[in-house]
DNA sequence: CGGTATTACGCAATGTTATAACGTATCGCC
DNA sequence: GGCGATACGTTATAACATTGCGTAATACCG
């Protein structure tokens, strides 16, 4: 499943409508990390414009190769993993983890994890973010005693434009 | 982060009361598997076994160790795979996708998929059932269009019993 | 400036997780 | 027994991720 690349993908927050173009995005990014003080460098830029450029969960090597392509030099897997890295540190970055893939965040400013709906049949990644669930996963963890730093809800299924393809 | 075996675990949905012991969870799964035609063979039950053994997020290769020390008989990768893949399939067993870790099921009749509690300092797990997540997931996907197949949920933080260590 | 500490990156090697491809054995059935 | 289907064994390899160490770039401070 590595399909081509698509188009920027609408915005489901209900608080924000229209689309986030990647040059946005990145923009976005830079001065969010210079607010923060810590460094985008062009190696980590590269990356995230690339995951923006794909815009669907994208592997660690596949995303070597792209640059490799790109920018015409050999890049060790270290590389491009140190980058991740800081990218999800500083949640630009999620790791879809059903998938070993990374996806770019649309709002990186906010603080909670996303869920992802992602599509088994074209292989498409949908973010969202949904406070109930925030909510009732606070409930849950209470009830056990657990104190939460990560949640990770990815819902797999058929995109709307695969259902037609997939039904029964 | 591999830590030793324990014991059987509380159950926590509201429904059932007191402990289940992997005897008495592996005859629930050769009545399941012999009700639906399925063949629970030897070696899967083997693998079912060890996971209840462990009771904690095991990844495949430790399963494929933890075998070959048990029964003195040397097992290829894709023998557990295959094991791993009929257990999922009988919702016997779950992936921990966030770890590439495999648990037994508690209650593997039932339908619905479980949310998991995963403490990163002891390394153990917690499932729990929460209509209330797989509701809000459904209408999350109606708005969107999506079919669903699956869902992951996975909570990552620190357990009743870790947390006084781990406090800040 | 120049020295020094810190952080980022390059690189080789290796570790970990998962699957492909193909052959053999086992089981159920007629 | 012969046959088809399913499970399992085996080798190799693919895909994902990290360790360890050295060098380069940067920031800080006298």
């Amino acid at each position: 499943m590595e399909l081509s690349p698509t188009q920027p993908q609408p915005c489901t927050d209900p608080d924000c409508r229209g689309q986030h173009t990647p040059a946005e995005r990145i923009a976005l990014a830079v001065s969010l990390c210079a607010a923060r003080g810590n460094k985008l460098t062009t190696l980590r830029r590269q990356v995230l414009e690339l995951l923006w450029e794909r815009r669907r969960p994208t592997g660690a090597y596949a995303l070597i190769k792209a640059l490799e392509l790109k920018y015409s030099r050999r890049i060790g897997p270290p590389t491009v993993y140190r980058a991740l890295e800081f990218l999800m540190a500083e949640r630009l970055v999620s790791k879809i983890e059903s998938r070993n893939a990374y996806v770019p965040r649309t709002h990186p400013e906010r603080q909670h994890d996303c869920l992802y709906f992602l599509c088994s049949i074209c292989g498409a990644s949908t973010e969202m973010e949904d406070p109930r669930v925030v909510e009732v996963l606070a409930e849950d963890a209470a009830a056990l005693g657990y104190r939460v730093t990560r949640r990770v809800v990815e819902v797999e299924g058929a995109c709307p434009s695969c259902i037609p393809a997939g039904a029964a």
